[in-house]
DNA sequence: GATGAATGAGTATTCATTCAT
DNA sequence: GATGAATGAATACTCATTCAT
């Protein structure tokens, strides 16, 4: 990697961190600068407005998320499983999780609702793909898979997002995404234990 | 109403139609007194702050809304009709066919989040009620009521805001819909028609 | 006068010796707010844009220029008296006298050139009235009279602008005002006295 | 011509059309660079400022215009003609015709008025062998050739810059450059079709 | 000769909010 | 109830110039 690209990449990050901790209104150019300890031309060197490191920012999770996603596409497990896993990969926030200090969502619904548009776009080929195989094998028996997938990330995004759930929430989220798939009762059953299990990390 | 209440019914409804014409942000102080013929002084007069006029526009909006809602479910109907109608008309947006032009969603992300989670929290005892009276006379069969009516919010916010749904979409949201309150295959397909009667006007 | 217009007067005024001074480009808002001791809300509170500053500022010069010209228009004088008075009493630059350090004029072309050219839209009509009456009286004799009067003045500007004339241009410059208006030779000679007066203020 | 001769000269052709076609002032090195396709430290390499290479650009045109009115100078015509050819080849702006998008002069005043002066300097004395030729022929009769000749070019630059000029204008500018050289009358109206030819052009 | 990363002072403009009258 | 003059912190962006490689 040259030089300056690498210094971009370096940027990248702060400014996503910073993104994420104080939101992207609220971060001003002035202060990404100051902790990148750059001169104000030399972020303008990298990126012409903020608007463009935003994006930029966005493409970078979108790809990192993506990547984590086709690996478990790629591992050997059972379709239930698999899907959850890869939807579970894309959640959104799971990068946010090492950073201290994460902005009230409210405050960062321009960056969240970005990615969100981005990552349904992204992830949907990835999961009708699963879904395809799951109808091939038996385990799963829909149709309109795009649309059917399209409306679980919808839901996870809308119901998961705030880490403030119920158990009625998580059974009837099992229940639902059984019935649009057309699976056996059970066999999502599984996801209780893994959203638990993720919430103690 | 008192004069004073009147005049500030009329500064909410101005600025109610700018932030959405323009969006909240995009809507300075200064354009409201203009198109309001009033002096900076008696804009604050009447509120607080400009994120208490957002919230206050919202309210007007969430009122208007939830007593049309009321009134359907005044009405006497099938189940399955009523539930389909009081969705239907919560839609956000709704209000805005009368305005002219309309700022693109993504620049009102602000007061279109809020708007949704407001309505959300109003709407779900409204349907709950709906579904739990279809529940007693067996067209729905299902527990968790609360939570699966929220989903049905969360999918039609998330599917339906843009207007360019396709008919796989709803063909699939018509099936999920039945599955979600466990309801006979065909009670929710009039939906089809609604829908698409809908996009006619 | 109001309060309000009797600020904004004092900050024309100093707008306009800060341009005079440093030059138009080289007079920043920052600086003007500091001379002004205001705040730069203030100072946008009564001007939309530096740009707009300028425009009223020559509009303030025009309208001073203009009046003292009119005066001149109104008193008894020889018809050739007058018009080397009005013109002379239009001479941009005029004003700059009082005010110690003078930019060089290169450095402010802008406000130079734009006073010129509403100068020169100002004076012809003013000029012409005069070279008309001279006509009638005998003592010019030429016609396209606003098209000569026009000349005139694009000379004065392009010669005398920088205050380093000799003697011949003067000389050449009594002789082409004679035989542009059609006067008699000796007509103007007065001029000569006149200039070298002015010099000696 | 050297390599780096070379080079410097492509340079200046290119900063010379971009700063006709945007104007000084909006024509930013940046953007030269990337139109002639060289790296920052190029640029630098061969103008130490953004200033010089305005001097060099306004060095290469005053150039080209002399050397093309001293063609018309050597060649044999009768002395008015002479002359009113030299200011016509003078114009500035003849250059520009070639190029498309030619800024409005009010964004170029910098170039221009610098182009001018030099202009001015440069054609005084050319023009004043030939007024100084028209003497001795008789054809002329006039002293203070040198102030004349300089009225005559001003005249003309504040004049007829534009291209806007009127038929009484016309008839007013052949009048006078015939006084003010003593000129027979008629000796210049072959200007009239002069102008109208170069408008028709 | 040539590169391009780095600089940093400079600039105009926005806007929610306050408060004396 | 109503006014409107005054505030000032905040902000994104520009651009000619330098210099180590």
């Amino acid at each position: 990697m040259k030089k300056g690209e690498q210094r971009k990449q370096e940027l990248l990050k702060i400014a996503y961190r910073m993104f994420i901790e104080k939101g992207y209104d609220n971060t001003s150019i002035d202060e990404i600068i100051a902790e990148a300890g750059i001169a104000k031309g030399t972020y303008y060197y990298y990126f012409p407005s903020k608007e463009d490191t935003l994006e930029a920012v966005i493409d970078m999770m979108i790809n990192e998320e993506v990547a984590r996603a086709k690996e478990v596409v790629a591992s050997p497990m059972p379709i239930p499983q698999k899907l959850a896993a890869v939807i579970y990969s894309l959640r959104p926030g799971q990068e946010e999780q090492n950073i201290a200090k994460v902005v009230e969502s409210n405050e960062n619904i321009v960056l969240h609702d970005k990615l969100n548009k981005r990552l349904i776009a992204e992830a949907v080929p990835l999961l009708s793909s699963i879904v395809r195989e799951g109808n091939e094998t038996g385990v799963f028996n829909c149709e309109q898979i795009e649309e059917r997938v399209k409306m679980i990330l919808i839901i996870c995004s809308g119901l998961f997002d705030e880490d403030d759930f119920t158990e009625n929430e998580v059974t009837a989220f099992i229940d639902v995404t059984e019935k649009i798939f057309g699976a056996q009762p059970g066999t999502m059953s599984f996801i209780s234990g893994l959203i638990l299990g993720g919430l103690e990390q």
